[in-house]
DNA sequence: TATGAATGAGCCTTCATTCAT
DNA sequence: CATGAATGAAGGCTCATTCAT
């Protein structure tokens, strides 16, 4: 009998609701994780009533989602103020995506915490998280391989496997230090995973 | 603010029981998660009454504390069958430790899996998180430091923050590979690491 | 801190569940006393789910409060049947008063002993308890100084300060024979008090 | 089976003991009420065990009837510094009663509120303040008809029943400013009082 | 007597979800 | 679509009391 509920919104009205909702659960989510965030406070936030929250999302779990694929697509497709200089070797092209990656994460890094949390709890994450993974790792594999073709990489290296690895490298120390709180300079967090990439990678020194 | 509860045991008894209520707590967790276990539960895995549990823990979070540095311990201090073979070279002492380390993470996937949700979540954990990230980068940052005074290591690096990395590194693909379920061979795994990670410091080949 | 419940209701349909909650509140006190009223008993007296107490009132303590109020109004505003003559001279009327607010004492001798009880233990209940008291003082110091005026009362009495000493007499007595059991005749109890009143303001006997 | 327990003490040690529960129960009595007070704060403030507790007394309100019998003495017979001066007159008596009596209110604030508390809701408690009431009445209704037959005092008034009303006021009063709150200056309070009471027996001003 | 660990019934409180308006 | 009051299952936590040592 009840009609299909958390359905993409067919009305402007609906759209504006639905967007609102999502601003709504970053806020919360970010203030109070998962586990303490309710939805009465997300629709509250949203400047909605309690009930509105189920004409959009099935549960809370849905409406982080919403919010982390926002944040995967950002941190993805960032906004390049300047693009880095192609012609400035490969070096200043892994410092640049780096610094760039770095900078979002720190950026928004609470969510990023909550990321890694429910990554690893609610199954319906894994998959949100292999995606993630493989997204970052596709990227940054087709570099390898090009610098493979070009004699600058190590040819022995699998582009994906190392890609993978490098990743892990970049996004763990990130955590580490924008959610963790380990103290290193932003500086030396780059220039430190910069140069060890490039080591990895057997990338001659420019 | 009354009378403090939750104290050490003064009795061979009382230590009997809190030690039945860590295994308790370790079986819960790994079965349920944080979220989802329930005290009662703990305690009957235990054997004891509900209200035991008080005695020895103020919170769940507590409890899981106690369980996570055991669980760190163990992985600090693998029993060693056979010590790797000194003369084998740098390149084959980086591989056992490193197999070691993720043959110990995927026994404990779960309780690694829990570890990495509370450290990022709940800040009475974040210290432990940095504790234990300190444990491990030291232990490295030594290697690392002894292979720069042979001059079979990278000198340009900081011995401790390249210890942090690579065990960032590892750390990471450990979890995405034992926790998220990404698909990649055990060997393989060992083998692009420990490859990366003789690369990074510049380790020469044997 | 997240968002703030037990709010003032914003529909009909939530002040009449409110009302209701007084209601079972009141009833449930009187049986149970404070400390061992439980909440689902009241939301049960109320006709309404246990967690509906919680819209409303943050505490037992709240409800209790809440349901003095109303009774403190009710004897401060007595439904008076029959107004006292006022020309059968100040005894008639100080008479007339004792008895109206014995009377309603001995009618809600229950919640008064629970007044009693509360005001000099929880220390949210002591501002409520100084403004009964300041409500009933100041009512009787009008009196008093009015006796004053028409030289029928000792002027060297401050009004206000004996107001609260006759109040605090009669009030006692009220909660050691309503409520303690002191075994003492109505009537008796009437013409005591009010003798001793109109002794200790030197009124003159009629 | 089990042996007769809470018997008084029959050794010099569990005299010691027990006094020591005592001495605990009113300090935790005063710092925490009745209803917060654990016995096992009480058995920790007397520097025994939980266990001990039960040797001695039945429930908390065995231990707390015992404080307060102790307290009731201790206001009934103070340790008189100087006698009031029985050529002094009256008045002069009645302040001095007076003003040793809320003195010793004001001392024992903490335990006098917890005695109204007490005393008006739990049963087995309303027989000791019936007890308490009986023994300040008597000995002020002793005093009052000693001044009735001295022509000094109203002899309309029943002595016993006057007793109580003027007991009622100072101690209601006495309950009012030092437990409520309510501000008024110790020697106003001491002098209204003593003015209220020696109108309301009609004694003639000195 | 003294100890203090163990017990477990009992109540409070939260909050996702529903549904009448 | 929006509203927000109502629901009620679920679990955390306390603490008086017992009892083996």
């Amino acid at each position: 009998m009840p009609a299909p509920q958390h359905a993409q919104p067919r009305t402007a009205r609906g759209a504006r609701t639905r967007a609102a909702l999502v601003r709504g659960a970053r806020e919360v989510f970010e203030r109070d994780g998962l586990v303490n965030a309710r939805i009465a406070d997300i629709a509250a936030a949203a400047g909605v009533a309690t009930g509105s929250f189920y004409s959009y999302f099935a549960t809370k779990e849905d409406a982080l989602a919403a919010v982390l694929d926002d944040v995967t697509d950002e941190m993805l497709h960032p906004q390049v103020r300047e693009a880095p200089d192609p012609d400035a070797g490969p070096l200043a092209s892994i410092e640049a995506a780096n610094r760039a990656y770095l900078l979002a994460y720190r950026r928004n890094a609470k969510l990023m915490a909550l990321m890694d949390q429910v990554f690893t709890v609610d199954p319906d994450f894994k998959q949100q998280r292999l995606r993630r993974a493989r997204a970052f790792a596709r990227r940054n594999a087709a570099s390898i391989r090009r610098l493979q073709e070009e004699g600058l990489a190590d040819p022995a290296l699998d582009p994906l496997a190392a890609a993978y690895a490098m990743d892990a490298m970049v996004s763990r120390m990130a955590s580490l230090v924008f959610v963790g709180g380990h103290r290193m300079g932003f500086e030396e967090l780059v220039a430190t995973l910069t140069r060890l990439w490039a080591n990895a990678l057997r990338i001659p020194a420019a």
